[in-house]
DNA sequence: TCCTATTTAGGAATAATTATCATTTAATAA
DNA sequence: TTATTAAATGATAATTATTCCTAAATAGGA
């Protein structure tokens, strides 16, 4: 079900439906943790060792390319990706390592509406973006995997 | 002035007053285009042409932790700095790798009432940021140092 | 002025990412 | 199915951003 998911999207980007792409593509959907992407060439190497790790690069900046990920911007210096497209906002730990997604329509609605009324002049914007700083008080969903969302509404 | 406003910060703040974070601090502060820490220590060496790329790291690093300027998140894989540390957004251009200040206070009261209502479960919230995403249409501020900031209101 | 803890310079070391290129592979069509 | 071709991968080198290390310099207080 999932490889198929992952085939299809390839598909419909146009991109050659290659083993690599297809783990790269279903680790990313199946991790909340926005991984970086050594965490990516990692967990994909448990079952398929030979992925080398200039290829998760290439294929990361391809994915972005088409859309089909997005970057994620940390603090620290290195790029994280999530394989959520639909609109949402990020949770970050000021603390750990950590970023959540934050799915929050009444939000973006609130933000959208703004700025269709509030132009800012001289800039032509394209997509919002909430950084949420702060920590997390649920010490029990430490660092597991996928359990990494919050929805509200 | 300047000098002395830097001077001022840096006892405010239990630093030591050395040339080069004074140097750091008031290029900073002269900045508006959200330089990355090579930058800073690119327009520092005009004058002053010894100063190492390592300090200047340490400098801004110490600068952080104060609270005296603030790290900007880019899509690139480096840090950018901001001096200005009164609450508000930032502009970015997906196309070039300009960053400007975005001055809103009714956005700002917006998204701190929002948040003030609606709490987000298993999350103490610190800091809101808000990155806008798209491109500046006004071609005549093209990379002009100094005139990089957007208020409103 | 002198003393001492900090700070800096300079370079080496590390980490993240990109580039190169020979080899392999996926999609296409005969 | 096989041949063809453009594209993708693996391995490694190169680049870039950042941190670490240590001796020398220096700020600020006694």
């Amino acid at each position: 079900m999932c490889e198929k998911e992952a085939r299809n999207t390839l598909i419909r980007h146009g991109l050659k439906v290659t083993p690599q792409r297809l783990a790269v593509l279903e680790t990313l959907r199946n991790m909340d943790s926005h991984p970086a992407t050594e965490h990516i060439a990692g967990f994909i190497r448990k079952n398929y060792p030979h992925i080398a790790t200039g290829t998760v690069y290439k294929i990361l900046n391809t994915f972005v390319e088409k859309g089909i990920v997005k970057r994620v911007t940390s603090d620290r210096d290195i790029m994280r990706f999530d394989a959520r497209t639909e609109p949402h906002h990020h949770l970050y730990c000021a603390q750990s390592e950590q970023i959540a997604d934050y799915f929050d329509d009444e939000l973006t609605r609130m933000l959208e509406d703004y700025f269709k009324k509030k132009q800012i002049p001289g800039f032509r914007l394209e997509e919002i973006r909430l950084q949420l700083v702060g920590n997390f008080t649920d010490t029990g969903t430490d660092n597991k995997e996928g359990n990494n969302s919050h929805h509200h509404e």
